[in-house]
RNA sequence: CGGGGUGUGGCGAAGUUUGGUAUCGCGCAUGGUUCGGGACCAUGAGGCCGCGGGUUCAAGUCCCGCCACUCCGACCA
């Protein structure tokens, strides 16, 4: 245990991480577990958290033009079929409706993994003329893959994502289309989430099913491990001509569209987790806290303490604060540590002592230090720790991400790297599939992205000795 | 899908080797005393011992099957 740590339930995440990491996520009451492997139960505290990231990434979507729409859950499977790629990737996860009451069905029904082929289907209808493009549609749902193994958050055959679907008349805007969403998810993952990310493009290897490329956002997690945070891909007009979408263009001539889709899901919330957290629990970046400030009341018994702290958080939430007070009857130690827990931003702490000298105490989640605050200057301070909480975090996990990006250039070395430091791993490629999968067989690493931001680390491919022309990143994936 | 671990009140465990009345801690409820880092006392409620078969006078315990959770690998958001 260490020196600091408050809450003894939680494992230390130096001892086991993953231990720590359900640990957290039970002991916060973001989930619980169904009677069904791998669907699990979003709890008021950890769906409000999801809640929020929606709400801002949904503001983000619209402010881009795109608009919601609700798609149905049942895939035919010949419809599944069109596309080969597409197929050929997810066949292997699909669950299938069968039976229909009692009758046996005429046509199994998948249990939608994702949804491109439903669009598609749909955009063959109603697309005709140029006139009707582009499609800029979103979709929030949940969708099933049948994953072999399980974890909250991070891999559940049910989850809860945002897809969405676009369809454009050229490529040139579809290819633009593909990057300005991989810059709104790196918005909202650096600026809301506070988490870093690295920008890439992926290999053919690692590439969405079906698509021409897969743009990604990379993150590195507090045990150095990879989370693929958000992806989007763009098509070409693949999908458009398997499933004959085509308009006439102003020349009148038939035309294919181009197309583009753009996922993330609750899996972020579990990299909030890992990246954040401590061994006291969670630890929540204040624009995306269901609570970002709680007040305890200390000696709540005592003349004018409750009714100076209902006051107090009132004053918080007039100033366009989450606010939560807890008057419950434990201790106030017990209510410190639980807040601790779930990983509450600020705690604001108010007693007898306080009220004679016209003050409170407010205490960060992510240092534990505590200050005195006059009474008459709460807001503006709330606000400010807020913001530099908020900063702070991303600065630590950038910090933890920038320290742990190794330059290796052979694949043993990246094998020894990664066995002694973890990390990220930067080298240069060749763009040979041979060399990616020789990479994984030696040293156990898959490729991350071809990072935008080109580094010339040399000019031969580390594995097979042959002119590279792009610097690659390799780690170890959740 | 391969390998390991675990299933006993809400949670964590003991009991299983050697079959014989269901135990402990925490939590929960009520009352009281407390209250600045998981308070204390008293009283009380709560169990098809993961599920299904079998052996036996008798199964939490032995046998067979299944399921779930969890960790480590291969695959994915």
């Amino acid at each position: 245990m260490s020196k600091d740590k408050k809450v003894q339930q939680i494992t230390d995440m130096e001892v086991d991480f993953a231990q720590w990491y359900t640990d957290v996520v039970t002991k916060a009451e973001l989930v619980d577990y169904s009677g069904v492997k791998g669907l699990f139960i979003l709890r008021p505290y950890g769906y409000a958290i999801w809640e929020n990231i929606q709400s801002a990434l949904d503001a983000m979507f619209k402010a881009t033009g795109h608009v919601n729409v609700s798609m149905p859950l049942l895939i035919p499977e010949s419809l599944l079929q069109k596309e080969k790629d597409h197929v050929e990737g997810f066949a292997p996860e699909c669950a299938w409706v069968t039976i229909g009451g009692s009758e046996q069905l005429p046509e199994k029904l998948c249990i939608r993994p994702t949804s491109e082929t439903l669009f598609c289907d749909h955009w063959s209808h109603v697309l005709h003329s140029w006139r009707d493009l582009p499609f800029l549609y979103n979709q929030w749902c949940s969708v099933l893959r049948w994953e072999k193994t399980t974890r909250p958050f991070l891999r559940g055959r049910e989850f809860l994502w945002q897809e969405g679907h676009t369809l454009h008349a050229t490529a040139e805007e579809a290819v633009e289309e593909t990057e300005r969403m991989l810059n709104v998810y790196a918005d909202l993952t650096e600026n809301w989430l506070a988490m870093p990310v690295i920008k890439g493009v992926k290999t053919d290897k690692e590439k969405f099913a079906g698509a021409v490329n897969t743009y990604t956002i990379e993150c590195m997690m507090h045990d150095r491990k990879a989370l693929q945070a958000g992806t989007s891909h763009y098509f070409g007009d693949g999908f458009a001509k398997a499933f004959d979408i085509s308009f006439n263009d102003k020349n009148n001539t038939l035309q294919y569209p181009h197309q583009t889709s753009w996922g993330l899901s609750t899996r972020i919330i579990g990299g909030i987790i890992m990246t954040h957290g401590d061994n006291s629990g969670l630890v929540l970046p204040p624009r995306i806290a269901p609570i970002q400030v709680v007040v305890i009341p200390v000696a709540a018994h005592r003349e004018g303490v409750t009714e100076t702290a209902l006051k107090l958080a009132e004053r918080l939430r007039q100033a366009g604060l989450r606010v939560k007070t807890d008057t419950g009857d434990q201790s106030p130690g017990w209510k410190f540590a639980e807040y601790e827990m779930k990983g509450v931003p600020l705690r604001l702490e108010l007693g007898p002592k306080d009220i004679e000298n016209n003050q409170c105490v407010l205490a960060r989640r992510d240092s534990g230090v505590k200050i005195n605050v006059p009474l008459d200057k709460l807001e503006g301070e709330a606000k400010l720790l807020l913001d530099d909480i908020q900063s702070a975090l991303y600065k630590k996990a950038k910090k933890n991400l920038d320290e742990n990006i190794y330059p290796a250039y052979s694949a043993e070395e990246a094998r020894d790297i990664i066995r002694e430091k973890g990390g990220f791993i930067k080298t240069m490629w060749c763009g040979g599939a041979d060399c990616e999968n020789k990479m994984k067989e030696i040293a156990g690493v898959s490729s991350r992205c071809i990072p935008f931001e080109q580094e010339k680390l040399g000019d031969i491919c580390p594995v097979c000795g042959k002119p590279a022309g792009k610097s690659i990143l390799w780690g170890i994936a959740y």
